[in-house]
RNA sequence: GGCAGCGUAGCUCAGUGGUAGAGCAGGGGAAUCAUAAUCCCUUGGUCGGGGGUUCAAAUCCCUCCGCUGCUACCA
């Protein structure tokens, strides 16, 4: 495979001084089932994650925490380097940006923008909080009798003014928007790219790019009272991790990136300033930022203040982890908002996993284990019925590869399982129960038919559901070599004859504990 | 306020000019291989209100009502 065709695709770096959520899980989660379905179709994968660890937020609780930042975010870096293992998630990398490479990363890109004369010093001047810590608009202020200007938050702001370096965003409105418009689907979903050309047909103004009122950051070259602005140094992340400023190597090899995965609360930053920086520098934009929806949980927003933030943990802990991570992706129609509700993960379970999924499976496999000796059957020719079904199999990869080119998670898993449903229904049509008293050879070719149907159905699974779809293809005697997609379809037909362990249930129903 | 989007069966949504759809929930039946799972049939909607264009409108236009998003420097 080495010198084909390459995948690069990253989460935003979340910042340290979040616990890891389902939001965070979700954006993970998506690009991991990304990564794992291009690499089973035979790419070259770089799935990178990590967390953001400077800013005056971080600053801030390293103080009230009494340590030093780095000690800080040592620690509380680890909650989202845990997060990996608690979800399963195969990222290649794991970038921080307080590392080395990523200072170094970051000053190589300012010095190329201040060489290309993209910044420059000025002076940032606006209506400032000292309680708040932050500047408001003119706008957004309530001016007192007495002209005092008052924040929304109540907070009196004063007028200051301070050095700051600019970076002429300004000067890249047109050219941003003739990148938008040459390339359509950068941004994904396409009503999140209305918004992102509505602003920028807006108007740009200059970006402050660098700070004076705090520390924890990555000073400017040449000009250590300043420290960057923390999305040039978050964002810059994503050509660290392959090796910026060397541009050969990883980097010629994986960028531009195929996919950014972002929130939407942070799409402008990759859609309109991340792009702009790129080409400012004279590097390439990424291929496609894709702005996912937030979930409700139970209906309600999902605030400390309510209390209803989901733990990842906690959710793999009474779900499972490879029921949660079906139900993220299956629930919602990827980029919308979608609900978390206790009651629709059940019927997630017990439906789709337990009832659909997971009872083929087991009444297959049952079947097959007590009339066939415990082995692949040896089939005869192949009916009508027969062929309809291996071909519903076959037809999925092509359909699920388009899908999972634009992001649409969900109809991957809706075209799966309407073969999941093909199945039960040629189950309960060929009835090979009736058949093991009239016709047993015809109850082998269908239990083979059956059997090569969840072959496929289980490789296909594995990027969704990767330790399910593994004891699934375990119980069909089909080793780790042989469950890339290049398996699919005939070629890598079982064969009759192979032995088969006991069948395990794979996706238990759940069943509610009655309440104390 | 401006711009954009949404409002279709009890629930979640698909359907963008040609006889109203899916999944789940509800009702009835079949089967008994299987995690009492499966399969079949079925109830249910004047497609937010009103007006217009058209032989024909959920689909196009106007208007009203309701909801949502975006409207830059905390990330």
């Amino acid at each position: 495979m080495a010198g084909s065709k390459t995948y690069y695709l990253t989460t935003p770096i979340y910042y340290v001084n979040d616990v890891p959520h389902i939001g965070h899980a979700y954006t993970t989660l998506a690009c991991d089932v990304l990564a794992r379905f291009k690499r089973l179709d035979g790419f070259d994968v770089k799935f990178l994650t990590g967390t953001d660890e400077h800013g005056q937020k971080v600053e801030k609780s390293a103080q009230a925490a009494g340590i030093a930042p780095q000690a800080f975010t040592d620690k509380v870096s680890q909650n989202f380097r845990d997060l990996v293992g608690v979800m399963n998630y195969s990222n290649d990398d794991f970038i921080r940006t307080t590392e080395p490479r990523h200072v170094a990363s970051v000053q190589a890109l300012w010095t190329k923008l201040l060489d290309a004369g993209e910044i420059y010093l000025g002076s940032y001047a606006g209506w400032y909080s000292v309680r708040d810590e932050a500047f408001y608009g003119e706008d957004e202020l309530t001016t007192t009798p007495t002209g005092k200007k008052i924040a929304p938050t109540g907070a009196e702001c004063e007028w200051v003014e301070e050095p700051s370096y600019f970076f002429r965003l300004s000067a890249w409105q047109e050219r941003l928007l003739e990148f938008y418009d040459k390339n359509p689907d950068f941004i994904l979903p396409p009503g999140k790219r209305n918004e992102v050309i509505s602003f920028v047909k807006s108007g740009l103004k200059d970006l402050s790019v660098s700070r004076t009122t705090f520390k924890w950051g990555i000073p400017v070259p040449g000009d250590d009272a300043h420290i960057m602005y923390v999305w040039l140094d978050a964002l810059t992340n994503y050509i660290t991790a392959v090796g910026y400023p060397d541009t050969t190597g990883e980097y010629a090899e994986y960028w531009p990136a195929d996919l950014h995965m972002v929130g939407k609360d942070i799409l402008r930053f990759h859609a309109v300033y991340w792009p702009a920086f790129l080409m400012a520098a004279g590097l390439q934009p990424p291929k496609r930022v894709f702005a996912h929806g937030w979930w409700t949980i139970e209906g309600q927003k999902m605030s400390k203040s309510l209390g209803n933030v989901i733990a990842p943990e906690q959710l793999v802990t009474t779900y499972g982890l490879d029921q949660t991570r079906y139900f993220l992706l299956r629930e919602v129609p990827f980029g919308n908002d979608g609900d978390f509700s206790h009651a629709a993960m059940v019927q997630r379970i017990n439906g789709n996993l337990a009832n659909d999924y997971g009872n083929l499976v087991q009444r297959v496999l049952s079947m097959i284990n007590k009339n066939c000796g415990a082995q692949v059957p040896q089939p005869g020719p192949f009916t009508e019925a027969d062929n309809r079904l291996l071909g519903a199999a076959h037809a999925l990869l092509p359909v699920v590869r388009a899908e999972i080119d634009v992001q649409a998670f969900h109809k991957v898993l809706d075209a799966i399982w309407a073969v999941v449903g093909d199945a039960n229904r040629y189950v309960d049509e060929q009835a090979p129960w009736a058949l093991k008293k009239t016709d047993p050879p015809r109850m082998g070719t269908v239990l083979y038919v059956l059997a090569e149907t969840i072959r496929h159905l289980a490789i296909l699974t594995q990027p969704v559901m990767p330790a399910a779809s593994a004891k699934i293809l375990d119980q069909l005697g089909q080793g780790e070599k042989v469950r890339g997609f290049g398996n699919l379809g005939p070629a890598g037909a079982l064969t009759g004859g192979t032995p088969l362990p006991a069948p395990q249930g794979v996706f238990p129903r759940f069943v509610e504990e009655p309440k104390a």
